[in-house]
DNA sequence: CCGCTAAAGCAGAGCGGTTTGCTTTAGTGA
DNA sequence: TCACTAAAGCAAACCGCTCTGCTTTAGCGG
């Protein structure tokens, strides 16, 4: 269940493997294209066997997914005292996250798979790209606040912005991250 | 270059054997996920050998992206007298195109390819998606107005349906897509 | 320090998509 | 109608990902 406490034997080795992988994947994910991306190119450059890979993750999807969600979770916001603020960071940092290299490459797995895995994988990809967004909005309402509902900031940040990445349109940087934000608070204003 | 004029032989055989095996992968598309939409599933359901889809279109992404194509130009949209009506038809029928079964597949065959290819790729990807905004926005130039940008209608409309879409995020419905653009219109007015 | 065993390594088989050389079919123009 | 040839069919080889049985390594508890 949980990726930090592997089950039975958590020492040196399953750990150093593990490290390898990880490394491995965020590495090449960052160099080669999705198409590359191959369970025994990940081994390849891991030094690891293709065979421990499939045994301990069995698909690059749940692999990937692993990884991804490892990214997710180690930079943390920094929640400042101010919504706009708060999501102007957020903004800014999520597409950083989309716009490095490889970065939307693990966008691009869970797209991929078919339908029913697709509905997990999903829900986990946008539970994580949410959870900064979460973080923001209880910040805002443990203020008095009341937000904007997580929804409308789905629609009117975050889809933006994948939109854009994902189709590579052209003058998707900073400053248009906060444009995004800036329109939204223009409006209710 | 032009999929109508396929060069040097139009006649019967090769027109039959374009419409079988345009014929399949809609049909391939809408019934079974991305990962078993190959080459050579195609060609069986087409009655096709598989080495005339290699030969003919190469990659899978090719003949996918070609299909799309004439998805994309088929359906002419009506074009009304009134900018919002327009644009509450688009966002129906955009997000109609995506969520009928195997409309993303198309979306994910532009996502996964290559860097290199993704480029262009994306491109006509893009550029059919927004083909109908133009039209919308043309016509309502035409009658003198002076309507919002193609980028802001991208942001605020396509965007979120194609995020939603993918994400598979609950009540994404022919009600959603006209608050969308309501949502537009109560901002700017 | 030693035995136990989870986990990694290894070799080989299997499978499916892809490529290639050649043959056959059938549109096209004379 | 007939020769020409583009395009489809066919079969076999190829290649790389995946799976399986077995061996080897090394963490862990006694």
């Amino acid at each position: 269940m949980n990726a930090d406490t592997p089950a039975k034997r958590p020492g040196g080795r399953s750990a150093r493997v593990q490290a390898a992988v990880h490394q491995a994947v965020t590495d090449l994910a960052a160099e080669r294209d999705a198409a590359q991306l191959t369970i025994p190119a990940v081994a390849e450059r891991a030094g690891v066997n293709p065979t421990t890979i499939y045994r301990r993750w069995g698909t690059l999807q749940a692999l990937l997914a692993e990884v991804a969600a490892l990214h997710g979770t180690d930079a943390q916001p920094p929640s400042s005292g101010d919504l706009r603020t708060d999501l102007e960071a957020y903004a800014v940092r999520t597409l950083a996250d989309l716009t490095r290299p490889g970065g939307i490459a693990f966008f691009q797995a869970e797209v991929s798979p078919d339908i029913d895995e697709r509905r997990s994988g999903l829900r986990e990809c946008l539970r994580r790209a949410t959870a900064g967004l979460d973080a923001v909005l209880e910040a805002s309402r443990g203020r008095g606040e009341t937000p904007p509902s997580l929804e409308r900031l789905l629609d009117r940040i975050v889809a933006p912005l994948y939109f854009r990445v994902v189709f590579s349109v052209p003058g998707t940087d900073d400053a248009y991250a906060r444009t995004l934000v800036a329109e939204l608070f223009s409006q209710s204003a």
